[in-house]
DNA sequence: GTGAAAGCGCTAACAC
DNA sequence: GTGTTAGCGCTTTCAC
């Protein structure tokens, strides 16, 4: 058996709530006990048990946080920040993967709700009323998602499509498309809406095509949509998208960026490997931001509470939203628009 | 607060150790007893608190797993399928990055120890007498490594790397190179003696290149060496290191493969992409295989002691070794022998 | 099949 | 600054 708490105590003539404090109040405990404590539990290679703690204190010093697919590049730099910065705050972090899959999605924060201090989120399929419901039973930041009274990090994605399009317009394109990604996210219907917006503006045509599922594969099926929408600049949903739309392209024989353009967004790794113009977005500041808020409204909530299950209480009135901004990143996947055809 | 299990039962007329048998040995309670139970708890939100049974079980139903760096894609695979192979077996996952550095890793094993049932290594940078002392403070499994003692799941890229030297030869290529991976690297180890004693088995020269980072850029560091190395087939430690290489290779003028073949390692999705001859690797397999073997080795162990700390036994003697096969596959970064230079 | 009681390892009042 | 004590929510003997 491990040693406990006890063991110390007797080995090094203390009580027991000495050698605890030693470890959770420190400056509560004469440094000089402190130091023989420190010793002794050192000698005896004792380790704070964290249930036991956890069990009294009502908090594990855990974090969940949920995506929608670590396959996917655009999550691990996000997962290693949040990671990190709940390091720095003497976090460990639950990690899960739902498969894009809303109904996943769901039972995992509720899986993960019993043994977390809170949860994270990331780019969720879920319905608006279901994270609603879930906010209320365990602390919930939301990335990439606004949801009516859920404290929230994301990115300025409208802004980014907005770029994206007038960065076409000025290259002369005048027929533009957007190819969708799942029709659950958020980021979808903002990119959406903003390109849309952005177009009028800029008085060009904008067709949206797809959904179709956000990775290469679903680039490449759409390859076809693309030809016959007779669009010279296309902005897609992610850059995973964009890639598989330019791969295919290219096996028809369509000349990127001579007769189509094609925009992403995220700047994953792979992008500028394949030289493609995107919209870069903050996702490792995304994981950092997030976990902060986590932990402070998790430090708010417990204040007026003292110990025990912090899943009880409602968490509605700390709410709040960070937009983090993105920027244009052109590549040689876009250039001037063709000479029109006669 | 949350309902305990005092709520349920009062609400029910029973007590708590009815309640406490519904949930942890069903069988042990009456069928009409059980679905009262099992009714109250569900209308009172009724969650087990889990710290409370780690408590007094010992066990945590957490798993860890402890990779060099989420962000290369060599890992994910491996991540989602041991995750989900833990979520079958009631389990969740801790995962931790430990960005290629050895001491972080053994600090979060540590951190780790203390609330999880067990730790997966991938593909561990520790020494392996740092590895030994681990695995008797808590049940550990390694991924691509052999420790004496320790079990351990590895993919057989021995095998990998002759067929690799093996289709290079049959290329007619006479002038082979190996570049190699971190020094600290099992796989890396295995792959360089496989490769060095095949070539001399073919009869062809083999020059061992690097150490490089395995990464791309340190794929690309390497070509101006590989140019120099007049060598015409280049083994490399993995797919991203050999995409580095491919990439720079083409940006100095160098045709691939009608002056150079690259074989990877890993057949990463990346790798189809590029159109990279590679050797893949059951990554998935060898996620779910280790999670397997953890949970096996867990349950194992405390057959002879019952309740307790896990942490405190030795884990030596439930030793085995798992062997995952590899398969090359040509793509269109390997090609005939250039005709010999006058 | 169910009840009673002990206690897992720790923290947090409250005394002194 | 340290000791004393109660008890977090649950499982698990042991009776009956």
């Amino acid at each position: 058996m491990a040693a406990t708490i006890r063991d110390v105590a007797r080995a090094c003539g203390v009580h027991v709530s000495t050698v605890s404090r030693t470890f959770s109040a420190p400056n509560l405990v004469n440094p000089e006990t402190r130091v023989r404590v420190l010793a002794t539990a050192e000698h005896l290679g004792y380790r704070p048990n964290r249930a036991a703690r956890a069990l009294i204190t009502g908090r594990t010093t855990n974090l969940g946080l949920i995506v929608a697919d670590i396959a996917n590049p655009y999550f691990p730099p996000m997962i290693k920040a949040a990671q990190s910065q709940a390091r720095l705050r003497d976090h460990h972090v639950f990690i899960a993967d739902t498969d894009e899959d809303p109904a996943v999605e769901e039972e995992l924060v509720r899986a993960l709700a019993t043994e977390v201090d809170g949860i994270v989120l990331c780019s969720p399929r879920m319905a608006n009323s279901a994270i609603e419901l879930l906010a209320r039973e365990v602390p919930l930041v939301v990335v990439n998602r606004a949801v009516a009274g859920v404290p929230a990090v994301v990115m300025d994605v409208a802004h980014g499509a907005r770029q994206a399009v007038d960065h076409l317009a000025d290259l002369g394109h005048r027929t533009l498309a957007y190819l969708g990604g799942p029709r659950g996210s958020w980021t979808n219907r903002e990119i959406r809406r903003a390109a849309v917006a952005a177009a009028r503006n800029r008085g060009v045509s904008l067709t949206v095509l797809g959904p179709v599922p956000p990775t290469e594969v679903g680039g490449a099926k759409a390859a076809e949509h693309v030809r016959r929408s007779e669009a010279t600049g296309v902005l897609a949903y992610n850059d995973l998208t964009a890639i598989g739309l330019l791969e295919a392209l290219t096996t028809l024989g369509v000349d990127v960026p001579g007769e189509v353009s094609v925009v992403g967004i995220d700047d994953i790794p792979l992008a500028s490997l394949v030289k493609l113009t995107t919209v870069a977005t903050p996702t490792a500041a995304a994981g950092r931001t997030a976990v902060d808020m986590l932990l402070q409204l998790d430090a708010h909530d417990r204040l007026g509470r003292g110990p025990g299950r912090s899943s009880a209480t409602p968490h509605h009135r700390t709410s709040a939203q960070m937009i983090l901004p993105t920027t244009l990143i052109p590549r040689l996947s876009t250039g001037p628009a063709p000479a029109p055809r006669p």
